[in-house]
DNA sequence: ATTACTATACCGTCTGGACGGTGTATATTT
DNA sequence: AAATATACACCGTCCAGACGGTATAGTAAT
């Protein structure tokens, strides 16, 4: 039970690792050392680097995935629900987070099956977005849109001032309730 | 002037090993195999694995640059025309200049400046979108949406239907010319 | 006895890039 | 016309460093 403790800090030093010498040198000896451990005692708790990477994702997709499972109850207005709920995580994304994120796209293109699950999240995205026949390519652009500046922004290709950025998070709040009415 | 032509020829063997092999696994050797070259012919058109990663940049930015630059004459109503040109560079972009910028984008780690000239790129269209003062979120949401299909698709993330992928692309058409009229 | 480590040494592989050399075409000089 | 020089395009080998992973021996707490 200590063991979950210390994943958790490790996963921490990996984004710490990606943040100061960039997602490409992410190392394990690095990693243990930042998180204070050796190397071996970092391969005690992720027996591989991959097993490391899928530990990220696994983590960042946590809090995600309920929210498209949620959706088994509620009906058409859900849609709406479901867009604000994925707006607020990509928009309120934590440093350490978005971090990690960063380092596993560029992990994806040593191992393309690594993101695995974060396809399937996507994808469970966008079928629950298409139910809807007649607002889901509204929905999904929505989506697309919010999902778009994330990685601009992930991938050091854009940065908006915060007023910027609230602008931009606020008209697709708008038209996700745009949405539901209709 | 043979020079030109071989540089193009090692692009191309450079998507295909990132195609083949993964953008992970691209390498210097592997690309002058598939180009026909040995090593040292390679680095004698890019002396650097960086140089080559530029190359790639470089000529994925050829012709979106344009789109941008010719705008210092017309008014308010060309931000459609460059959104209309944007989402049509965006959506029709050949399979050979997909697997560039996959690579590149896994490249960016190693190295993040190495997409700068893509940076400017984005933030020029950004800027460019944020001069009419009405319509600027709307114009520049429509991009994310654009941008976000890309880069889903480009990371394995999400694989549509080209029925779905029409719809959305008719979708945001059909949102930048309500821009217009206002 | 099991869990959770430390510390260190080591191995095999991969890879960027340096380096020296080769052939060929064009230009210049004799 | 012959000889020489120069620049271009390219070959093939070698090497130093980095990295993932293994192995081993030992410690300490539960």
């Amino acid at each position: 039970m200590k063991s979950e403790h210390t994943r958790a800090r490790i996963r921490v030093a990996a984004a710490k690792v990606i943040e100061r010498d960039g997602a490409g040198h992410l190392t394990l000896e690095k990693v243990a050392a930042e998180a204070g451990l050796s190397k071996g005692g970092l391969l005690y708790h992720y027996p591989s680097k991959d097993a490391l990477l899928q530990g990220l994702l696994a983590h960042l997709l946590e809090n995600r995935a309920g929210l498209v499972d949620d959706l088994n109850s509620a009906e058409s207005v859900s849609d709406a629900t479901l867009l604000n709920s994925l707006i607020d995580a990509d928009f309120d994304l934590p440093r350490d987070e978005r971090i990690m994120a960063q380092g596993l796209i560029a992990a994806s293109a040593e191992n393309p099956e690594l993101i695995a699950p974060a396809q399937q999240h996507v994808e469970a995205v966008f079928a629950q977005l298409g139910l809807s026949k007649t607002k889901a390519t509204s929905a999904r652009t929505i989506f697309l849109a919010s999902q778009g500046l994330q990685f601009l922004e992930l991938l050091g290709l854009l940065s908006l001032s915060t007023a910027e950025r609230n602008e931009i998070r606020r008209h697709l709040k708008a038209l996700t309730e745009e949405l539901a009415p209709c």
